[in-house]
DNA sequence: GTTAACAATATTGTTGACACTACTGGCCAG
DNA sequence: CTGGCCAGTAGTGTCAACAATATTGTTAAC
């Protein structure tokens, strides 16, 4: 049926300077492909579905097959990847009801990060995102410029993960970016999305800019919570 | 200094019905080690530190070293072990503040399952709680029965995530226990804090059975905040 | 007696070869 | 023509030998 979307570049056969993917020199190490290939996956350069052959990365990549295996299994574990014994390994399908479970954690852990970012920054740190949730977020919900506003919206996750000051918590949520990614470019184009999850924001930075960490967190959890109500809504649209 | 702390038993070389570890018939797998390992190290049967080497797991599960090698691989990126190059593995310190950071994320993870299971159960389901957590509890903390206590407490903490129904968040505080295992059972012993404890809990399971998730999620929280609290005064006699 | 260089050993890291399982296509019987 | 059986093939699973690196032990010079 349909074909894979696998990118054939590199080849990368040659072993000095040869690996160009992630950036390493030298060739490919473990950490670079599982970085390589966790990115195809979250972008959907590689549909869901679609098979990874062992062989067809070890060639690709230029290392030994029992690299790529290692790879699969951390992939694995991460639940990036479901592998069948024998069968070789898919890229999972994300089922609705699971995108429904990661964004029940999501709220919650978001919630936590905004609370601890609250107390550890000085206040001031938020002045930069009242103003860019302000008329420039206005700007890009009104010219439907989503990638704009998703952009800034990472920038603004970032900073909180960075001033909450848990590592626990941030491998965590990475954990579910990595996989609902997809999901979120797709909630925010839904109709009236992005114009209520920002008004959800502006609630979320004011109050960390009031240093009020319990309604921060509070506006945060109940922005998560209509995200994905409005999933559950539009479900059809989406998956 | 400390000498090993590694159990020598049973050194399983023959092959067929030889792999006892794990319960498995037939040899040892890759799941089964890990679970085995796993089982150790939140045992404390390996102390913090010791080192795991290669051949001796080989030898010991009688299996080839390439399936330790996976095996530990697994256990790294769980977080249980550190691997330096070519140097081997240890079992990882837990550090104070990575407790505390963990008690953050389980806090409100807990919370969430809390506040999922009393919307998901029948009130019903708690009334053996409210019972247990009435005299035979108070009677254990009284006779300083802190097994029992225990016991008890981890049972309802496995009623309330299968309630909840969140197999991420499940996941996630699985991950969470085998790090904090040790801890618990530390804290508990602390003057007072059985006591505290179940004062706190009785508010939970009272509000799960009057259907309140909301109340009962908060209750959790604050028994989980004080926990830590109670750590965090006493930490010099359990670190 | 202490320290530095060197050799020996033990342990981890890497790889290609072999074994086994599941799919593909062809063949034959009904 | 259809359905099941069988062999061939492609791909995954397993392993044991080889290479690289760190640690330990030894010797000799200061």
């Amino acid at each position: 049926m349909s074909g894979r979307v696998v990118a054939l570049k590199a080849k990368a056969r040659g072993r000095k300077t040869g690996g160009s993917e992630g950036g390493g020199r030298g060739k490919a190490s473990v950490a670079d492909i599982v970085e390589a290939l966790r990115e195809r996956i979250a972008r959907q350069d590689i549909a869901p579905g679609a098979k990874l052959g062992e062989q067809e990365l070890a060639a690709e990549f230029g290392v030994p097959r029992t690299r790529i295996r290692e790879v699969l299994g951390i992939l694995e574990n991460r639940g990036l990847i479901d592998r069948i014994p024998n069968r070789g390994a898919v890229v999972s399908r994300l089922e609705l009801e699971h995108v429904f479970h990661l964004y029940e954690v999501r709220a919650v852990l978001e919630g936590l990060c905004v609370r601890l970012a609250t107390e550890n920054a000085p206040p001031e740190t938020w002045d930069e995102f009242v103003e860019l949730f302000g008329e420039p977020m206005d700007k890009y919900v009104r010219e439907r410029d989503f990638d704009s506003f998703i952009v800034v919206y990472e920038r603004f996750r970032r900073r909180i993960i960075e001033w909450a000051r848990n590592p626990v918590a941030a491998r965590m949520l990475d954990s579910i970016y990595e996989k609902t990614n997809v999901v979120i470019r797709r909630i925010v184009i839904l109709p009236g999305r992005a114009q209520e999850g920002l008004g959800e924001h502006r609630a979320v930075v004011a109050a960390m800019r009031a240093g009020d960490g319990e309604a921060a967190e509070r506006a945060k959890r109940k922005n998560l919570y209509n995200a994905k109500e409005t999933l559950r809504r539009f479900q059809k649209y989406v998956i």
